[in-house]
DNA sequence: CATTCAGCCGACCGGTGGGCCGGTCGAATC
DNA sequence: GATTCGACCGGCCCACCGGTCGGCTGAATG
């Protein structure tokens, strides 16, 4: 009767669940999500109330809950969507190119572009990742790490290939990675810089530093 | 009498306040802080509880509130403590030399350095700024600014110098930054690297970057 | 030995906000 | 014109947690 039933299904891996959706329904969702995500960038995961993510999509608060089972589950289908995304870019990349240094500088772009695209969703991504609940956690962890190891296996080739130079591949993404990454602290669209003019100065220094020319041969162990 | 005095001084910019403390009492506070940074690395800054934080340390709740006047208060702390940090590290570094490239290579290591001695304070400063209410979110941004903008000045320096190739400094800081900061995000304390090797590896990435030297002159438009 | 003051705490409170209940409405469908 | 089903919502509940209050203790201080 009143039993709480916890957790019928121990599968929120892949599908959002929730919601068949039809037609407008559809959209109103991705209203909700969208709305959430720029509430979630301007004020924070905790401090935006669903009753705000609702009054923002003009409807009321229950309406929400027809199209989320929680409040962490419009948090969740905005990481998913991010990182869909990047894996989409991603596996156009490669079907276009085999080029390592190609591969990589196409990484470099997706991320700024998207930074660019949809500013409140990265911060979302990033920062209130560990507001999820441990399961959601581990399931949105899967495919980050899949991307990861993508872009990892990428540079590891280019070492084979001869492109890049032999180094820990996991420090050269993760430096790649946060170079990239660590614009959604500072880039703002319709700033002084296009989202292209970033992640190719941004690509440029991974590749070749900011060194001058002139000490170049030199090193890094001055 | 029994007046909650509620902001007698408009002034919580640099002092921390609260607590004038008498020898031990000071070490209380440091337990406090060391488990609150615990606590919030782990759980987040939400779902650690004041009660948390007090069973962690040995005490009651109310003594939490002994030393601060609030649970932003001890999240101010943390991050101010890191920022005079580095800071401080900044400041040996430029008494001991002029060189621009040594700057940067020192921000570096003190960066990852801070990272593998205080883990959880890192989280804190770059997840949970902005759930600083503003006025501390102002006066803490004063302080990161400083930072950013002292080794921006050294990239820049560099670049007068002929060391570094001419180029948006911003954008090379922010680069700079990016890597380093990002590797809270995945370095972890006593794992295969060291913080000297990571803080190596990625300031070599950012003088000379990854290709290989067979390309470089290539640059990066290719 | 009286006073003071920091350290410390048990017990309490009140607002907040996630989430649900029980329903209405309107458009298909048969 | 009866049935169904998804979109939608007003109103409510209640656990939880930040923060406070009033008071105890013990070591200095005089």
């Amino acid at each position: 009767m009143t039993i709480p039933a916890p957790a019928p299904l121990p599968d929120p891996s892949s599908a959002p669940r929730q919601a068949p959706l039809t037609a407008s329904g559809e959209m109103r969702r991705a209203e909700i999500l969208e709305a959430a995500a720029t509430l979630f960038d301007e004020l924070g995961f905790h401090r935006t109330t669903t009753a705000a993510i609702a009054e923002r999509v003009g409807t009321a608060k229950a309406t929400v809950y027809h199209y989320f089972r929680a409040k962490h589950d419009i948090l969740y289908a905005i990481h998913d969507e991010w990182i869909d995304g990047l894996l989409a870019l991603f596996d156009a990349t490669t079907e276009a190119t085999d080029d390592p240094v190609q591969i990589v500088r196409s990484v470099a772009h997706d991320i700024v572009a998207l930074i660019d695209e949809k500013p409140g969703h990265v911060r979302v991504f990033f920062e209130y990742f560990r507001e999820l609940p441990p399961e959601l956690q581990k399931s949105a962890k899967v495919k980050r790490d899949r991307y990861e190891g993508l872009v990892e296996a990428a540079i590891l080739q280019g070492m084979k290939d001869g492109v890049i130079a032999w180094q820990d591949p996991r420090t050269a993404s993760f430096a790649l990675f946060g170079m990239c990454n660590w614009a959604y602290q500072w880039y703002r669209p319709g700033g002084k810089l296009t989202h292209e003019e970033v992640s190719d100065q941004l690509f440029a220094i991974f590749l070749s530093g900011v060194g001058s020319r002139a000490l170049l041969g030199r090193g890094a162990d001055a």
